[in-house]
Parts: structure tokens; sequence; C-alpha cells
DNA sequence: CTGAAAGCGCTAACAG
DNA sequence: CTGTTAGCGCTTTCAG
């Protein structure tokens, strides 16, 4: 129906340094079709062994790059998959990223990604941002979203993986562990070693909700015992951070010197609680008994490893990963934790 | 577990059409062009209020979710930012990535990443690949790069962006500082303070090449004064490894009865072997000295700080980013070093 | 096995 | 201020 006219066909020259190289140049310079180029280059479709080998010796001449952009509208079929993390320093994102990352590269996938530095809002409008982006995949962080966030995630025709928890409603994968469980288990295991004066140091519970459902899980059982937690102490910090445990435990101990116990939002506030000690010579666990969460190498290398609960999160990364690519159903895996009984309990 | 929502596709008025909502659904809904409905989501152009409006709510009771797929082809000035990094787990990976992505953000830039896991070879596939998603920049770690990962950088027409190091040629932009000099100031810093015998824990120097130049540094200096490193020990890992650090750290011990100082190639190392002298009550700084690098948080909070350097990483990642984006020449920034004098020394 | 042609969804001149 | 019209570079029928 539309004809060009003749004279402003130009088909760019080979030879053509200046601009980008496009599959049209190695098409002319292989003296084949464009179409033909395009199957070589991705594998699919016959072509004889004869015009391959043109090809890609043209291709490789002019140090072609395919144009993905290009690719992915022409096909409507996205290698890119969407991304969006609560922080980039957090020890635990690093191994899942780890352990997605490592199945998306081998399917061909390259990640989007964004940070949404536990902010929720942030965290919409980063989804809206990757979503234009048409990835044939997102991956986020826990179960807790804005309710647009939700509505986006349903809406756009893409599979989504929520990660690290189970305890709540997911939205189609879910893979993680149950960190009210957890907490559960944490407490149980302190009460079973006969310690009753327990205190708690955290940081931020709005930012990180996860963080939030152990402590939870830990009170239910404390409750159950008729028992509460004697004190807490909360650093101002979001997400983990050693000295907010140092500095949370001294002011813990300034104000309970009774305590038997001191159970961490994570290890990284463990540590740094551990480190006090170490400072104050307060013995442990004969003083005072210390938990923590996550299983961080560094906190099983410490003089006394400490006792705390881990989860496979570089599995949790591939597992995820993997169902997101396969097409499988919408599911929920609990990949379960570890109590790690350390020497500071 | 959890079933799949029975159907995605939620288009409020799809008349004609199948799939996701486009900009031409918007166009036609609010009665206008297409290429004013783009002028409108762009802020672009200029526009009446009234017919402004009647656009943003089409789009809105559409859902519209632009496809920038389609806009970088049309526009071919694309929002991407490739970024290649050598590890996730890294702890000053993030730091940098943290820097950059916060430039970038506030740019409206996305950030394309993959690992390369200390492999140049993976490195380069990463360049190609994330190349030919077409971005506007990249950001790769260090200045080795194998040729033909060089040649790309160079022949892309796209701003390349080096951090983490300055000892090396550049393609583009630089940003970092010297490790040689690193190295050197660290020798320098042992010698005055009067030790001698110093050994030597580090990991795989082949694929860390910045820590290889950080210890030719210290060798130098200790050349300079007619001394050598007395011994060394190399942990197996692949980058930082507390674990590494505090088996390194026994070997070195058990063959070198005598050494007043330890050199390690990085802060993880240098605390797994601090954990080993607290465990086996060797005395520091009596008994032996300990010198890290990075200034990891950790490595400050410790019963004694270590003594290390430190770079501005959050900066570099900042700095690096803002030169990439600004469209400035190309350049080399030394963001310099501070060295901390600890407790180990 | 190969090429021609019709888009993918959007942007960017141009006219009006 | 607004619509029309070519493409961006590639994939994909569909003939040959």
């Amino acid at each position: 129906m539309t004809k060009l006219p003749p004279q402003f066909i130009t088909l760019p020259d080979a030879s053509d340094h200046q601009g980008v190289v496009t599959l049209a140049h190695v098409a002319r310079r292989a003296g084949v079709g464009e179409s033909t180029v395009s199957r070589v280059l991705r594998n699919h479709g016959s072509v004889s062994r004869q015009t391959r080998e043109k090809i890609l010796k043209a291709a490789a001449e002019l140090h072609y790059v395919p144009n993905r952009i290009a690719g992915t509208l022409a096909s409507s079929t996205s290698k890119l998959v969407g991304i969006v993390i609560p922080s980039v320093g957090n020890t635990v994102v690093p191994e899942v990223l780890a352990g997605a990352n490592a199945v998306l590269e081998d399917a061909g996938f390259q990640p989007v990604i964004g940070v949404s530095n536990y902010d929720p809002v942030r965290e919409e409008a980063l989804i809206e941002s990757i979503l234009s982006w048409r990835p044939s995949g997102l991956m986020v962080a826990g179960l807790e979203h804005t309710d647009r966030a939700r509505d986006m995630m349903k809406g756009c025709g893409v599979r989504v993986l929520e990660l690290l928890d189970v305890d709540g409603e997911g939205i189609d994968i879910v893979v993680g562990s149950s960190h009210r469980e957890a907490g559960r288990a944490s407490a149980e295991f302190l009460l079973a070693r006969g310690y009753r004066r327990i205190g708690y140091v955290g940081h931020d519970m709005r930012s990180d909700v996860r963080a939030g459902k152990r402590l939870e899980g830990f009170r239910q059982v404390m409750e159950e015992h008729n028992l509460a937690i004697a004190d807490h102490e909360f650093s101002p910090d979001r997400g983990s951070s050693v000295q907010g445990g140092r500095i949370g435990m001294a002011r813990l101990l300034e104000r309970r010197r009774n305590l038997d116990a001191v159970y961490f939002s994570n290890d990284d506030l463990a540590i740094g609680g551990y480190f006090h000690c170490l400072e104050n010579g307060i013995s442990i666990p004969d003083d005072l008994a210390l938990f923590g969460y996550n299983g961080l190498e560094i906190a099983r290398l410490t003089p006394q490893p400490l006792s705390t609960i881990r989860t496979p999160r570089v599995a949790m990364g591939r597992i995820g990963a993997q169902m997101l690519l396969s097409g499988g159903p919408a599911q929920v895996i609990d990949v379960g934790f570890e109590l790690i009984p350390g020497a500071t309990s």
C-alpha cells in the first residue's frame, strides 16, 4: 500500500563506520536479507551453513551489536527482569540477589533494578517505572506494598515474585520463610535454656516489617509463658547497623542490669551488642545471653559464635527466579529456617 | 497452594484490542492525536490545559503504563544505564552503587546490572549484553578489562565510567583512588611505628587486581627500606572473607612466630585475623599489629578499632554518576583515601 | 532455505 | 496548540 519513492530507499553503507551498525548493514554486507541475518543471530529457524558463516563473518567484521530494544519491541518478548530491593547495603539482599542473578543470567535475562530504601511509596514509583520497560518478570521484597503497587503488579500481566517472607498474602509467586515462626523459635529456644529476663534491641520496625513480625512471634511465646519482654531499645537506623546494636545494648544495660538475655532484631545489631560486652567485660553467656537473626558469616566467626537463625538466602533467590521464569502456577514456597545454637546463649 | 487470579486483563474500556493499553488507546479515548498524548505524558511541548486534563484523565482511567522500549527506540535516547559489578556480596560495591543509584534515580535513569564475579571474560560478555540495551552510560569496576571489552567500550559511542581505581589508563571517565599509594601509605605507617617483621594475608590476587596493586605498593616501600615481607598466606576465596582471614592468619602464625605485624588485603580478612588473635590470647598490638583496607563500619567498632584505609565510596559512586550523566569531558578524578590509625597497630 | 513486507508502540519533524 | 506521517531496528508471517 505504502511505497517509498525509490530514491529515498538508502540502504546503509556497510563501509560506513559513522553511525551505529544495524542489522541492515550486516545483511547488505553479507548480501542476504535482513530476516536471514536475524535468524542466524538468534539461532532460530534453519539457514544453510554457507550463508550462516557469511553472515557471522560480516557481523564480526562490522562489530555488530544487536539492538535489543528494537528486538524486544518487535517480538514483544523481553529479556528484562525487574528487581526492586529495599537496600543494597544489607547483607541479606546481596545473597538473595546472587542466587537470583545466577539463574537469570543463565537464561539470558538482564536485571533492571531499583532501590526502594524501605519506603513503600518509593517502591510503588519504582515498580511503575520498571514496568514501563516491559520486563517479563518482576521481583520484589516482602508482601507489604501500597494498594496501587499491588494493583499494578496484579494487573500488569507480568509474573511477580515476592521474596523473603511468607507471612501474609502474596500476589503470584512467593518464596521465603516465616519470620513470625522464627521469632517464636527464638523465644522458645531462650526460654528452654532457662532465660527469663529478656530484653530486646531492634531497629526501625516501621520500615523493616519482617523484623516486626519476628518480634511479634517472640512476644507471643513470651506471653504464652506468662512472661513479657523486660525492656527494649530501638536504634533509629533503617536496617542493620553494628553501631546501632552497640549503642542500643549500652542503653538497655544501663537501665536494666538484671537482664539475662537479649534478643536482637538481626545479627548486625547482635554483633554490635557482642562487641559492647567484650569491651565491658560482660561474660557471655554467663552474665548475658545473646540471640540474633540471619546467620551472617561474620557472626559465626566471632570468638564465640552467635546463636542465631539462618535462612537459605541464596537458594531463595535461585528458587524464586526459577519459578518466575518457569511459567508454573502461582504458589507459596516456604524455604524454612534453621536455628543455629552458638556460644552466646 | 495459591491460585493465579483467573484473568489479568483488566481493561475498563477495551473496545478494540487485546493485550496492553497503548498510547493510541489513550489518544482515541481522549479524542486527540497520538502525538498530543505523547507531549502531555512527557511534559514536552505546549498543550492546552483542557486537552492536557482530558488526556491525563483518559490515561488514568485506562491504567496506561507507557512502553519505554518503544519510546527508547523511537527517540534513540535511552534512560538506561548499564552497571557491571564484580560481586554483590562485597561490602564496597553496595556503597558505591548506592551513591551512583541516588544520582541515577534523580535523573530518571534505571540501572541494568550484571555481575562479573571477578571474571574478565564474564565481564566482557556482560558488557556486550548490556550494550545491546543501548544504555546511555556504562559503569564498570576498575581499569583492567579484556582487549575486546575495551574496544567495545571505546567504540560503542556511550559514555563509560570506570570506578574504584586510578592506577592505569582509563577509557573515558575514571573516578577512584590509587591502590598502589594506599599500599605504600600502609607500609610507611607500619614502618614508622617501628614494625619490621611484617607478614601478609591476602586473597586471590589474580581476580582482585586492586588488592594486587596495594600489595605492590606495600612491597615497594619495604624494599626502599631494604626490607621484605616476611611471609605471606593467600586465601583461595575470591574477594573478601572473614573466614579466609582467620585461616590465613592461623597458618601464617604457625610458620612464623616472630612476626610483629600483619598486613591484610582488606578489612574482612583483617577482622578474621583479629578474631583469631582474640581467641588465642594474642595481645594486640603488643604481640602483633594488624592493618587492613576499606574502613568498614564493623572494623571500626570492634573492641579495638582496626587500623585501616578508607575511601569515600558513596561519594565515588555519586561523583562518577554525575560525571557520566553530565556530558563533560573525559577525565580522571582521584578521590583520595584516608589512613585511619586504629588500636591494632 | 530465503526475502519482502508489515508492523511492535512511540517520538519527532512538519504542516496546519 | 494539534494532527499527520514517517520512521527507530528488529522480528515475524507469508510467499517463493
